[in-house]
Order: C-alpha cells, then structure tokens, then sequence
DNA sequence: TTGTAATCCATGATTTCCCATGTATTACCT
DNA sequence: AGGTAATACATGGGAAATCATGGATTACAA
C-alpha cells in the first residue's frame, strides 16, 4: 500500500493564488511520484469535479495511476466509464510543485470552491482535500450530526469491526 | 499478533514540546515499523480525533496499517468510511522518534490535549496513549466507576471469556 | 503594450539536528 | 559481595536546515 497522507492545515493564499501545501505531504508526492529525483519537484493531479463539488481532491502520481487503471477496466463506452473518465480527465489537472512547495490555484478554481485567503487542507486516506475553511467548517458540522448519533463517548474504532464482520 | 505496548510513565515536555517515550516503548515501535533498521529512527503515528477527544493515541506503523486496511475495505463515500478517514488520516500525524527516542507535540496538540510540563504515557493493546496529567486522573476516576459496578473482588479476567462464547 | 503567469530571490519563524550533562541501570571483575 | 566501568536514559541548549510567505523580475500572450 502507498504512503498516505495524514493531517490537517491552514495556508495563506497570496494574490496570483499560490499556496504551500503541507510539507508532510509533499513528502507523500515525492514518494508517489515515479518521476521524481532529489531537487526536483513533485507532480499531482488536482480533481475539481462538477459545479456540485465544492473542494479539490488531490492524488499522487500513484493514486491516480490506480484509478486510471480502474476505469480502463470498465467496459468503453459504458455511463459509468464516461462518467469517470469526465471527472478524472476532463475536470482534472496535472500540475507540478514550484520550487518552495507551492501550487497555483487558478481563478476559475479559486472562484469555484470559494477559496480566498485562506485555503484548508486536509488528508484523506491516499489522497488530500483543498477546502474553503468556512466551508469545510460547515461541512464537518454535518458530518458532527453523526457524531452526535452515536453519543458522546462513541469510539469510531468500533466502525472497523462491523458486526456481522465475523472474526 | 504484533508486539504490544506495556507499562506506564510520565515525563517532562520541554519548551519545545519534545517528550521522551517509556524506553520501552520505543522497542515496540522499532519492532513494528517495517521501514526500521538499527541505527535509524523509528516512524510512528499519532491519533489525537475531534475536538472531543482529550489525549492523543500512538499507532506503530503496522498497527496502523491494519487500520488503513480495514478503512480501505469500508465502501467509498460511507459515512463510516468517512469518519474513520477523518479520524485517522486528518486527525492524526506521521512521526518519528529523534536520536533520544523523544516526540515534538506541536502547540496544537499540546493546546488540544492540556499537555504543559508533563504528558503521562499508557499502554493500551498495540496502541498507547498520551494524556495530560490530572486529566488522566479524572478519567481513571470514571473508569473506577465501573469496577465499583462489579464488586470489591471482582477478576478483570472474566470478562475475557463471556458467557455464551463457547469453548 | 498591458495584463497574466511562471521564476527567482528574500526573510522571519519554525522545526530539526547535533552535542552536552547528570543520573540510573546493568555488566563485569576481583 | 563490593566496587568500578560501561551503557542506556531523560533532559537541556544552541546551531543549522526547513518552512511559509511576500516581493520583484522575467517570460508570454492577447
């Protein structure tokens, strides 16, 4: 299993849109980029999705190889292949670090997950999320709904151990 | 089944947030990090969650990776699957122990936690936890609370083969 | 030329690394 | 058993490298 992406932080994000990402997951894109050599800098693939998705996902060269592979496996042709292959290769950019670990965020990105000043990122498994704090903020508050379901002193750990799981 | 943790301590976390970890610990974590060889510094993760959580959960790396393993199988995009990634992807950091077999708890943690001049460190399982103090304390008061339930003379060990489990 | 975008340089703030010290624990020798 | 040497530990301080961020400069394109 690759390297993955772990925690979360806030950056600024300058007039001409740059902004550091966290040097921990640069880390994670050196690694996970099959073209990288020292002091060169790291590729990856920013996912925006359709005008519904509010954050940007961000995938290692390897992550994303993986998922290429997956869709290439679909039947061509098929609604779900197509649909795929749209979000990952039309409403997807390949990008590379600058120098100081920073990435450029368009406009038309900036303009689409709200992002302004500031720009929140956080881990996810292989891959990481680019949010709008305010937003991200309102996202986790529903997200804290569940939390609430499940009581105060919940333990997520038992969610590893469905029951049914057996073992 | 991997090594575990065992015993537990306090000690002093300097102006810089760096804590050395029980000696004994840093043997497990060597043991468990696939990437270790003698000389080098063993990798770690730790865990600290929401807001709710008030002490901090230190994985080795192959605990955590039975922990990713088991997130990768949850189905994408459910709301299990989402929190546990939530959980231990952004709410956690990589590590690794420096040359002295000490961690840095950055200011948020350490704001996070209650952790100031001292952080208390516990086994539990594969895992062990990071807590400040007097919070410790009042936790293990609660716990108490539960043994009361059973009894002056009540064996901990009977709780390890339920009624109803067979044998 | 006039805005736009990719490079290059600059700097304060962290964070990491390296060295130092006192103490406790273990090993070893007589 | 007693004493001593050799390690391993816990902790502290300062130097050096890294990071996050801003400004300036150069290349490009409309």
């Amino acid at each position: 299993m690759a390297r993955r992406f772990r925690g979360e932080s806030v950056h600024k994000v300058d007039a001409k849109g740059r902004v550091s990402i966290p040097a921990a997951f640069r880390r994670v894109l050196e690694d996970c980029d099959p073209d990288w050599t020292e002091g060169h800098n790291p590729n990856l693939v920013l996912v925006y999705g359709d005008r519904r998705r509010k954050f940007i996902e961000g995938y290692s060269m390897t992550s994303m190889q993986e998922v290429d592979e997956k869709i290439s496996q679909l039947p061509r042709g098929s609604r779900e292949r197509r649909m795929l292959e749209l979000m990952f290769s039309g409403q997807a950019v390949q990008i590379q670090l600058d120098e100081t670990g920073r990435l450029v965020l368009s406009p038309r990105l900036r303009e689409k997950t709200g992002i302004t000043g500031e720009a929140f990122f956080i881990a996810s498994g292989d891959t990481f999320q680019i949010w709008d704090p305010s937003r991200y903020d309102a996202h986790v508050a529903e997200m804290g709904d569940w939390f609430e379901e499940y009581g105060e002193d919940f333990d997520p750990l038992t969610l590893l151990d469905p029951p049914g799981t057996g073992g």
